[in-house]
DNA sequence: CTTGCTTGTACTCATTTTGAGCAAAAGCAA
DNA sequence: TTGCTTTTGCTCAAAATGAGTACAAGCAAG
């Protein structure tokens, strides 16, 4: 078998410790859960944070492998889906408050999915959009938004440095503000969670900026931080909303939903799934008219009475659709109108 | 500043290095072209290899900038556009033949985008098709397949070990050949890249699967080992493989082609890039129509006579884009029939 | 300097897909 | 029965898509 053929003359590199994060989700009750680890004394200083745990190579052959394991032993949690997001050196640019410059560390962020879950010692489920209150438009726009929000960026715009490096990038923050947001004329895309999170982080709007060095310009000035969702430790809410944009996406091109379900639902109660991680509401005649001709699901022949209205069919996913054509996700477009729920 | 919640008593796992692998795309006459380190001597045992380089995290802050710094170390290529593809826990499953116990390396895989480039000192650019000649389909459908694939893969279908413990997988075999190769009926997608060569590797097909202690039974039996594209060292085929996926993914909703272009080209240079990358033909009315529809390019007034034919507009990419929406990218659908070149 | 070859560019047209709304069906409760 | 609620079936216009036809504009050979 053949050498290596690049010279590895600088192979000791300094070794690094490997972090796995697990954006762990669930969907109860029409909100999607998300799995953290809280402080014990319920001190309101320390942050939420996701589960996380070491990988050891010599324990596990593979990281998904690693990951199984260290959920399991933590949470009592069996994944099932499991998908790799990111790897962060250092834990990127986000970097936590002071480390020594003896362990580095790097972190690879996961996303999972799990079927109903109960709460286990040291973790609980929250609803992602306690973190993310600005992602929620199913009972429209979120006011947020235009309260909190806009008003803090138009700051921030304002501010923008009269002259930098770049030639195009003036008005750059204008721009970024618009594409991300949606603002004047601009279209709310629901993936771009972390693309807003992240220019939340850079405006210094979100609590965790403080910690970098970076300046929070505005929360210092006005004396009150706004509080812009609840904060996590480390990078843990960028890794949950790389988690979200991913899921997000994701939806839309594999049937990935199904992983959330029990096994027999009715149509609308997928719809509220899909509603519930997508932050928006879906036409519903159109929704089943999608479902049922990607051929998703099949009929189980029973009916469920607890609709308040008339009973609907209960449905299970066919899983045959993976032998059959690549298989399809809802490509669920947002409904402008919010007649049709 | 809050502690880490989790406890961190397991935090002494075994110390890894970190392994930076990159993809580095360029697209000349009509061929996507990759880098590749070569053996100096010609030795034609010695397989070829993705350049790579340590991550050193004091060094470098990301690993986005230690990437594009051993890069241009090592090539003296600048890169522009970049991006993570995916982290192997010990190289993954496909294992380098045989290392101490003593270093463990994880390693990243990147793509990178650049715009002709010369060769240089160990380096050089090779068509990506030499090492997957099965997914060219600009010429039609590579007689590779016919000729070669699908009977060995037939024989795999039919070793199919008898009782499996999953109830379901049945035919599995059958079936996943016929979704990734899209024989009898299926439909060929091109961006299964690396479902497809994981196929073949699981096959036993691919000269890399010998090394693992995989029984590469067809080849074996028939005492010639058919080779199915150049081989490579380590998993480096398969991060090219996620490369071309990844590329041919987001050339779809994102504007990298233009990071693979010239300042100017003509519509149809435009398209024939998008085509040698996708490795399929498109119906060249209809992408036009696409490109300028979607305000992605303009014009500058320019001519080039060097088609053949009527001398076509010169074009360059509208950068405005980015600040107006979303940035779209080529909506390329294959055309079915061969007729519009 | 006209004919033929090649490629670029402008339209057209049928089919599908998509977004949205109307209306009947089927349960429950007053 | 009469409302009220939700499910489910169907229609319809607008937009997107796939595939042509036709003509324009250069070059080269005769």
């Amino acid at each position: 078998m053949p050498p290596a053929p690049t010279d590895t003359s600088s192979r000791h590199a300094q070794p690094v410790v490997i972090d796995l994060n697990a954006a762990i989700v669930q969907v109860a009750d029409d909100s999607p859960l998300i799995l953290v680890v809280r402080p014990e004394n319920g001190d309101a200083d320390v942050w939420d944070a996701l589960p996380f745990g070491p990988f050891d190579p010599l324990q596990h052959r593979t990281m998904d492998i690693g990951l199984r394991a260290w959920v399991r032993e933590q949470t009592q949690i069996e994944l099932g889906y499991v998908e790799q997001l990111y790897t962060f050196g250092d834990r990127g640019r986000h970097a936590l408050e002071k480390m020594g410059d003896g362990d580095h560390i790097v972190s690879v962020g996961y996303l999972a999915l799990t079927r109903g879950n109960d709460e286990h010692a040291g973790v609980s489920w929250r609803d992602w959009y306690q973190y993310f209150p600005w992602e929620d438009w199913r009972d429209g726009r979120p006011d947020i938004i235009d309260r909190v929000i806009l008003p803090l960026l138009q700051e921030w715009v304002s501010r923008e440095p009269a002259s930098t490096n770049e030639e195009l990038s003036r008005g750059r923050r204008r721009d970024r503000a618009r594409l991300t947001f949606g603002i004047d004329g601009g279209h709310w895309d629901e993936e771009n969670v972390l693309e807003r999170f992240e220019l939340l982080y850079e405006a210094g709007l979100v609590r965790e900026a403080g910690r970098d060095g970076r300046p929070n310009a505005v929360a210092h000035e006005r004396g009150s931080a706004p509080q812009l969702g609840l904060p996590m430790q480390f990078d843990h809410r960028r890794i949950l909303a790389t988690a979200m944009s991913r899921l997000r996406a994701k939806l839309k091109y594999r049937p990935v939903v199904f992983e959330l379900m029990p096994d027999t639902f009715t149509l609308f109660e997928l719809q509220r799934a899909g509603e519930a991680l997508l932050g928006v509401h879906v036409h519903k005649q159109n929704f089943r008219r999608l479902v049922e001709k990607a051929g998703l699901v099949e009929k189980t022949g029973r009916m469920s009475t607890a609709t308040g209205g008339r009973p609907a069919e209960l449905f299970r996913f066919r899983r045959e659709v993976f032998n059959e054509r690549p298989a399809p996700g809802l490509k669920l477009a947002p409904s402008r109108s919010r007649a049709n729920t």
